[in-house]
DNA sequence: CTAATTAATATTGTCGACAATATTTAGGTT
DNA sequence: AACCTAAATATTGTCGACAATATTAATTAG
């Protein structure tokens, strides 16, 4: 899958893989957002037992994915339209500032890796032909990008540890493909301009608006609808 | 204590006391930082099975307090500058937006409490006599409630939830008292007239350099002491 | 028939033991 | 003596069972 997190250590234990495996069932809907979670359905279900499980849940807990209460149990996170503007506040603040770190920090080759890629997505079929293949992975590719080359390793740990995992169960439970594609692609060469003239305030102010017009643009659709 | 988490639920299982306890001692230096945990050791000295202990260790985890690699275990995190500087720019990003939303989401009530809070820090003895009320809980109280004003529950828990406890470990270990307490102070009270004015982009700006202010303090002293 | 109380059931929390992996120690070869 | 290899040890990962708590069902009083 192109947009592998960098940061997730190789897969080796069985709690690893189950994580995964939920991880993709939660992000996609197969397990339904709000349910609850039922220790020893899932534990029978995956075929392991529920200290495994357990150690699994302990992971997508860490990923804001599921809630646990004590003597209780696990349920998955409700998406509400408050939600996601809530993380559009939290990345608008965070990407911008790993916006800003990474014109300071980048290397010269991070920069050239960085510029090839969105040559790449402009000469790409899928940009011509619609918005699908950009807003899913190569808009995240980017973003990702960006905050590795803040070189900030809290920054990393955040946004690509813990919140993106949110973020992807929005995009696919929402079914977000705005008209907002060539617009945003736009604004993704004019970022990485900024960052290649080491200009760390105006790369921060770019990303921050970059996200907050996508938030707006989530705003009106909503007030639209109402 | 006075700075009580407010996001942290009560402590009702014995995974939860332990990991209180074992959080105390991270951030008091007890359980040294780097150094390498072993599960039965400490299992033995808890008088707990290791499973329960592993619960712990993953909420120690999800602070990033601890790090565990698979089928090696887990360390306690090292306390550098650089980690700090990091935390540091995180803050500023973080706290920086949640004081812009508590500008436009605080009730008229909680402005209120929170002016009031400010009179008795004014005419608290530690502040007139020295630094050290002040700059610990006081402080830290302060930006507790900005954060929660920010009524946005991903930044309550990023910063509340996780990003505070390594805060406060850091202030221990490296013992902070840095002559900015009046200083700071002053910066307090404008943070808040700009909140009761209902102006986010001022709040925001006078916490970004508020914290600003005060990693470059720091960075300033790692200067000189080299 | 409704509401409260209690009994029955199911779920989560905790435990100790075994399996798989890593680390250390001992031994042998160059 | 240094380095690689292999056995021994210790540590982590996983398992199934029991205890404590919560949820549901049944029973009884009003």
């Amino acid at each position: 899958m192109a947009l592998d997190n960098p940061t997730t250590q190789a897969v080796v234990t069985t709690a690893d893989k189950v994580f995964d495996q939920m991880l993709h069932a939660i992000v996609e809907g197969t397990i339904k957002a709000g349910s609850k979670i039922s220790e020893p359905e899932l534990a029978k279900h995956y075929q392991i037992s529920r200290s495994t499980l357990r150690e699994a849940l302990n992971r997508l807990e860490k990923c804001h994915l599921i809630e646990r209460k004590a003597n209780v149990g696990s349920r998955v996170v409700e998406c509400s339209i408050a939600g996601l503007l809530e993380i559009y506040i939290v990345r608008e603040a965070l990407e911008g500032m790993a916006c800003r770190q990474a014109a300071h920090n980048m290397t010269d080759d991070e920069i050239i890796e960085m510029k090839a890629m969105l040559a790449q997505h402009a000469n790409s079929k899928a940009l011509r032909d619609g918005v699908s293949y950009y807003q899913e992975e190569g808009d995240l590719d980017f973003h990702y990008k960006v905050i590795l080359g803040s070189h900030n390793q809290q920054l990393i740990n955040i946004l690509c540890g813990q919140l993106y995992h949110l973020v992807r169960m929005y995009r696919c439970q929402f079914g977000m493909n705005s008209p907002r594609a060539t617009k945003a692609f736009d604004e993704h060469s004019r970022i990485i301009d900024a960052i290649a003239d080491r200009d760390g305030e105006l790369a921060e102010m770019l990303m921050r608006r970059h996200i907050a017009a996508s938030r707006k643009n989530i705003e009106n659709k909503i007030s639209q609808q109402l």
